[in-house]
This record gives C-alpha cells, structure tokens and sequence, in this order.
DNA sequence: GTCTATAAGAAGATAGAC
DNA sequence: GTCTATCTTCTTATAGAC
C-alpha cells in the first residue's frame, strides 16, 4: 500500500526525468529539481539520500514507462511488421522533442558513458529494452541476424536523433525516418513464405 | 610572429581539447585543465578570459584539424569513391576512443544541444565541414540528392557512434562498418558511364 | 514528515604582488 | 608574464528544530 510521501517522491522523479533530459544529468542541480516540485532543498534529502539515488529512480521510472509502451504494442498487433512500424512512428511523433533535446536514452549513455561508467550500465538497461524487443520482431520476419538488425535499428535511430539534434531539422528525421519504413517493407512477410 | 606564451596557449588548448573529449565540456573544470598543464589557476585568466573562450578555442582547434584532414583526403586521390572510403578507415582507425567516449563532434553536440544554443552552434561547424566535404564526393559521383546523402552518411556514422559507446564494442562498430563500405561500392563508378 | 539553517567543498572569476 | 591569495556563488549534503 502506498506510505505517505509517495506523491511527493513521485513527484520527484518526474521533475527529475524532465529536466535530466532537457538539461542533462550533470547540469541538473538537487536545487533545480527542489524548485521544480515547490520543495525546500533540505526536504530533499528525506526522498532520496544522493544525487546517483534519483538517477537510478528515474531510470526506474523510464524502463517501466520503456516496458508498458512495448506491451502496448505488443497488445496492438501479431503482425511483427505493423509492430516495427510503431516503432518507427514513436520516433516520428517526438520528432520536435528529438530535434530539441536528442534522444533520451542516447544522450544520457552517452553523457554517462564519458566519466561515469556504473551509472552508464544502469542507463543501457533501457536500450537493451527495445534491442531485445527489436530482436524478437525480427527474429518472427525470419531475418537472418535478428540481433545485429535489432542493433542496426537501434543505431540508425539514435544517428537521425544525433542529426536532428545537430541541425534542428525535424524534416531531416522524417526523410530518414521514411527510408527506415521503405526498408521494413522491403522485408518479405513471413505470410508470404512457404 | 609568435608571442611569448603561445606554447603554454597552444598547451591549454590541446588538454582542453582532450579533457573536454574525454569527461565532457560541463564535466571539465579550470583546476582540471591547469593541473594537467601544470600551471597555477590563476595564471589561467591570462590565457582565457572565460571557459566559453577555452571552447571556442578548442573548437577552432577542431576544425583546423578536420580542415587538414580532409585535406590530405583530397590530395591522396582524385576518386571520390577511394576519399569516401578514407572516411570511413577514419572511423574504423578510431574504433576504440569512439567505443569509451563517442564521436568528439556528436557528443559535443548533444551536450550543448540540451541547454547551451550558442556554443551549440559554434560546435555544428564541425559537422559542417564533414558534410560539405561528403556532398562534393557525393556530387562527383553523380548520386541523386547528394547533400541528403552526406548527412545520411554523417547520421549512421553518429549513429554507430552511440551504439559502439552504448555497448562499448569495437566488433559492432567494424560489422555497421563494413556495411557502408558496401553500400558505397555499390554506387556505379562516374568512369563508368557513358 | 516537513522545514530552516548551515556546513564543506568545488566552481568560475578577480585583484594585485612580483 | 607569472603566481598567490581571495571572492562569490553554486553544489552536494547534514543537523536538528518543529
């Protein structure tokens, strides 16, 4: 059953996730997340002891939200095809929060993986997410390296993100995201096999 | 002519350069930077006045370096088909300092993407040598839209980028590789036409 | 559980002696 | 040109009153 303060610390790390994202997690400051919730700094400490402790609370709370968008696709389609599309469409649809902000999961490994490398491991967890999802879809179209095209996908995403971030075009997401979609349908269906 | 102090500039520069690489810009403090030129922190202000200066100076630092790369490509060959395939040995050549800290140019990028829109777009000038560059080969070879094409090229370096970070793994950073090295010998060669 | 006050240290930056 | 001393502000973090 929830104790009380629950809100509050939930409150917590939705502040927390926002801002580690639009600012990154070193330029984030207990201060700033205290503000954000209306929260004197002191209070702070009661819900979380260090900053690493909300980091991993957030990336908790990303993972969950990463695995409750994997069911609902999951639950939208058998066809493993239509699934990659809403893969692709995800990217579509924060295609303006992509050219502002880059992706969430990329940005942060990568600003983690500079000097952090225990906090990186955590933040990897969300990628291995959708790698492992990716590879079951793949794996269903019978491609012949399910894994490494789950990590091609992984990675052609995260190089629009770069570039979209870079040049703040979100035109430039949409033409690539279009050739992603031409090379999914270029995959024959497994319906179609024997 | 050469000043008195430049060699201690040009140090501060290249420890700058390195650190700023290798930790990340916001993560680098001055005390950092003096201590590996071995020079007292006060002394700092007399080289640079702000740490936005340090930047500027790293990045002109950067781009003076891709300037004399891309220009030896040039003087190597006449095929652009041989120069985009010296790009991508680059890449390859880099395997392991791109799989511990990323891509120097992408992660600057997305680091000061998030919160810091000026020196943002003091550091796009990088990418905009590298996509420059590629659009001339590009053209040369008569692909249809060469400058999509450039920052095509561009975004799956970046992206393989991430995921050679993400995973920190050479091998997948080789496979992505190899896979654009096909890719590029697959467009007909501008001799061959008629 | 909530809040105030404050410590201890690191950050960017300056003044001024040598 | 070089260095010491110092300032202010911000950071993470704690003690303890309410």
């Amino acid at each position: 059953m929830p104790e009380r303060g629950d809100a509050i610390r939930q409150q917590i790390i939705e502040a927390a996730n926002r801002l580690f994202y639009q600012r990154g997690y070193n330029q984030t400051s207990f201060r700033d997340i205290a503000d954000a919730v209306s929260i004197p700094r002191g209070n702070f400490y009661y819900y979380f002891k260090t900053k690493d402790d909300i980091l991993y609370a957030v990336i908790d709370h990303r993972i969950e939200s990463i695995r409750a968008t994997l069911a609902a696709w999951d639950a939208t389609s058998t066809d493993p095809q239509h699934k990659l599309r809403l893969f692709l469409a995800m990217l579509r649809n924060s295609d303006s929060e992509l050219a502002q902000y880059g992706c969430p999961m990329g940005s942060l490994n990568i600003e983690l993986g500079k000097a952090q490398p225990v906090l990186k491991a955590k933040a990897r967890q969300m990628f291995d997410l959708f790698r492992d999802w990716l590879t079951v879809q793949l794996t269903a179209l019978e491609v012949s390296q399910p894994q490494a095209m789950a990590l091609h996908l992984l990675g052609r995403a995260q190089g629009i993100a770069v570039m979209a971030q870079t040049y703040n075009d979100t035109a430039l997401l949409h033409t690539e995201i279009d050739q992603l979609v031409n090379m999914l349908n270029a995959i024959p269906a497994k319906s179609a096999l024997p």
